[in-house]
DNA sequence: ACCCAGGGTGACG
DNA sequence: CGTCACCATGGG
């Protein structure tokens, strides 16, 4: 992939990326839109500003080789997309999932961030998981420089809030999830050796954790830790997977499980384009 | 008033 | 092992 980096702006051209559908499916809650092509979102202790001209991504700011890592992992910008549609072609059934997610990429995001949201996504819905980790990041995150963008919190600080102040955020009951979840990480429960990990281990590792079942733990391990391989199974995704490979009757774990392994090591990418299609479809 | 939302926990067989 | 009520909260 052609890239340069320009006045503190990375560019990256011939990319197909659609910044809309990566955004809005409900991998990332804190991006924001300013347009239909310009994103913005703090990163680390960083406000981050993305925008698409034509095929040409650009990332602002970046200045130097170690910003241009970073954002060449987050944005998946090596993974090759267009060789996982082409394997999902040879299926009459997948083959119809890709038109409604062209343009998607499964984001590197930061491990820790990735888990409490996905805690708060439990029983909830997208945009009240927006507005609840917005509501954390006000209260117990960094106001970066004199903006209103604040970074997410650390452990420590979420480790430190108490449980009705956790409430008051609008977690409900998964406020002691959180607080205890928070604490684990701060005595030492490391997430980043997560990824080096066999797929397996590792999420057994993250369900020792209050608040974190099979699905989130999926979610964590594809979003945030390079498991492309994790495939979580929600509302939306039962319903399709049901309907798509079951004739519309339920699934059992055991069927589930062979479809799955089935799809290889990139199922969780392929779990996107079915994902998108089964919202834009309105799969009921 | 009722149901649903990118579910998990704990209790009970 | 599988099932099931319950868990806060806001929007349809």
């Amino acid at each position: 992939m052609k890239s340069e980096i320009v006045n503190g702006t990375l560019q990256i051209f011939d990319c197909d990326i659609d910044l809309y559908r990566t955004f809005n499916c409900g991998q990332a809650f804190r991006w924001k839109s300013i347009t239909d092509f310009i994103f913005t979102c703090v990163l680390g202790e960083k406000i981050i500003t993305v925008s698409k001209d034509g095929d040409t991504l650009s990332i602002f700011p970046c200045n130097d080789e170690e910003d241009k890592a970073f954002f060449i992992n987050y944005f998946d910008i090596n993974t090759d997309y267009k060789a996982v549609e082409n394997l999902m072609r040879k299926n009459e059934v997948l083959s119809t999932c890709v038109p409604y997610a062209k343009g998607i990429r499964i984001l590197n995001q930061a491990p820790f961030e990735t888990l409490i949201s996905f805690i708060i996504s439990a029983n909830n819905n997208i945009k009240r998981i927006s507005k609840t980790i917005n509501n954390l990041c006000v209260t117990a995150g960094e106001r970066i420089g004199d903006s209103e963008h604040f970074s997410f919190p650390t452990p420590k600080s979420l480790a430190d809030m108490n449980i009705d102040e956790l409430k008051q955020v609008g977690t409900g009951y998964r406020a002691p999830y959180i607080k205890d979840t928070a604490t684990k990480i701060l005595e030492g429960f490391c997430l980043e050796e997560l990824k080096h990990m066999d797929y397996c281990e590792a999420r057994k590792r993250l369900m020792q954790l209050k608040g974190v079942g099979a699905k989130v733990a999926d979610c964590v391990l594809l979003f945030s830790l390079g498991h492309t391989n994790a495939f979580p199974m929600d509302v939306w995704m039962k319903r399709a997977v049901n309907i798509m490979f079951f004739n519309g009757k339920q699934a059992s774990c055991d069927e589930l499980c062979n479809l799955i392994d089935g799809l290889g090591e990139n199922a969780g990418i392929i779990q996107q384009y079915i994902f998108h299609y089964a919202r834009q479809k309105g799969v009921k």
